[in-house]
DNA sequence: CATATTTTGTGACATAGATCATCGTTTCCC
DNA sequence: GGGAAACGATGATCTATGTCACAAAATATG
C-alpha cells in the first residue's frame, strides 16, 4: 500500500530515499479507508489529516445558505487532500470534504509532518515542488474567472481529461461554478458542432 | 532601500540572518525603478524576476481576444510579483504586468534565488511560510467563484480594504471578474441601504 | 489654469446562464 | 430482478450581469 506513495515520492524529487527514511515514512503515513459518502472533513473541524488518494476519488466543497454544494476540487488516484488553510493554521475548515468513490487513503498528521517528515531531504523537495504546482494550478484557475462558460468547460477538458470519466455531470458543473442544466446544454450544443 | 525587504525577511521567519546572509541578499536583490505603465513583464516573455514592491503598486492580467484586460492580481508595497507559473517552469507567460503606481522593485533572478537565496535558512522558512499562504489565498479565491457580484465584492472590501484606496473601480471591477458599469451599480445599491 | 484624459454614474436594451418543471434512462441496492 | 434513487436532456421562463451610449466629475499635464 505504500508502494504507491513511495513511487509518487520518487516521482517528486531526485535526492534518494534512504531505508531509514523509507521506515519513518510507513510509520507515519496511517492506512485508513472510506467509503463512498463517508466524510474525511466536515465544517466546523480543524483539518487533522492530509491524505494521499492510493485508490478513489473525492470532493471538497463549500455548502452555502441554501444548501447547495459547491465543489472546490476534486481528486483521484496519486493526489492529496486536505482543506489547506485548516491543516496549517488549525482554524475551523469552511469546507467538506467526502468520498465520491470508495477510497484508500494514506493520512499524515501535521504534526507528524514537522517533526519527523521535514527531516527528510526527498520530502521537503517533494513538498516545495508540491507547493509550486498548486500554487501554477490555483493562478490558472483564478484566471479562468474571466472565461465564459464553455470557454471553462474547454479548458476543464483539455486539463483534466479523466474527471470526466470519473465523476457525473453535474460534480463536473458545479466545479465550473455553473449549473447542470448549463453544462447539459453545452455539451449539446458542442456536439452538434 | 534594502531594509524594508530584510524586516520582511525577519518577519516571516524565526531563524536570525547573519551579517554574511545579509550581505548576500543586498547582492542579489537588485534595485530596479519602473515608472506608471511600464512593463515588467510582456505575454509571451519568460518571466525573469521575481519582485518585491518597497513602493508603488502593481498589477498583473492578461488580455483576451477582444483587446479586454482581466485583472488577476493587485499588489501594493510588501507583496511580491511575478507569473509564478513561467518563472518556474521557464515557459512563455501569459500575462502582462505592469506598475499602476511608480514603482520602486527589489528583483530577483531564479537563477540567484536557486544558487545563493536557498542556502539561506531564515529564506527558506520565509519562502514556505509565502508559498503556504499564497496557497490559501488561492483557495479561498477559488471558492468565491461561486458567489454572486456582490458577495465577491464584500469579501474583498473586507480582505484588502487597501485595495480601494490604491486602484480604481475598473481595476477592482476586472479583479472581480464583473464590468465596471455592474460594480458602480453594486456600489449605489450598498450604499443606499 | 485650461484643456485633455481618466474615472465614475446611469439609462435602455441584450444575453448568458439560472431556475423550475417534466420525463426518459441508467445504476444502485435489498 | 424490480423499485427507488440518481443522472441527464430539454422546454419555458426569469434575472443578474453585460453592452452600448452618453454625460458629469475628478485628475493629470502642458
Amino acid at each position: 500500500m505504500h508502494e504507491t506513495l513511495l513511487s509518487y515520492i520518487r516521482e517528486h524529487s531526485a535526492t534518494p530515499l534512504t531505508d531509514t527514511e523509507i521506515e519513518v515514512i510507513k510509520a507515519v503515513f496511517v492506512p485508513r479507508q472510506i467509503k463512498k459518502r463517508q466524510f474525511f472533513l466536515k465544517e466546523g473541524e480543524v483539518c487533522k489529516y492530509s491524505a494521499f488518494i492510493v485508490k478513489g476519488a473525492m470532493r471538497q466543497y463549500r455548502v452555502d445558505d441554501k444548501g447547495v454544494e459547491h465543489i472546490l476540487r476534486l481528486s483521484i488516484e496519486n493526489w492529496w487532500v486536505s482543506d489547506r488553510e485548516s491543516y496549517i493554521m488549525l482554524t475551523p475548515s469552511r469546507y467538506y470534504i467526502d468520498a465520491w468513490e470508495d477510497c484508500e487513503l494514506l493520512t499524515l498528521t501535521r504534526a507528524d509532518f514537522l517533526d519527523k517528515l521535514s527531516l527528510i531531504p526527498a520530502i521537503n523537495e517533494m513538498a516545495k515542488k508540491m507547493d509550486e504546482n498548486f500554487a501554477i494550478a490555483a493562478q490558472r484557475r483564478v484566471s479562468s474567472i474571466s472565461l465564459s462558460a464553455e470557454e471553462r468547460y474547454a479548458e476543464l477538458v483539455q486539463t483534466y481529461p479523466e474527471f470526466l470519466q470519473r465523476f457525473p455531470q453535474h460534480l463536473i458543473a458545479s466545479y465550473l461554478g455553473i449549473t447542470r442544466e448549463t453544462l447539459s446544454r453545452l455539451r449539446s450544443h458542442a456536439a452538434r458542432k
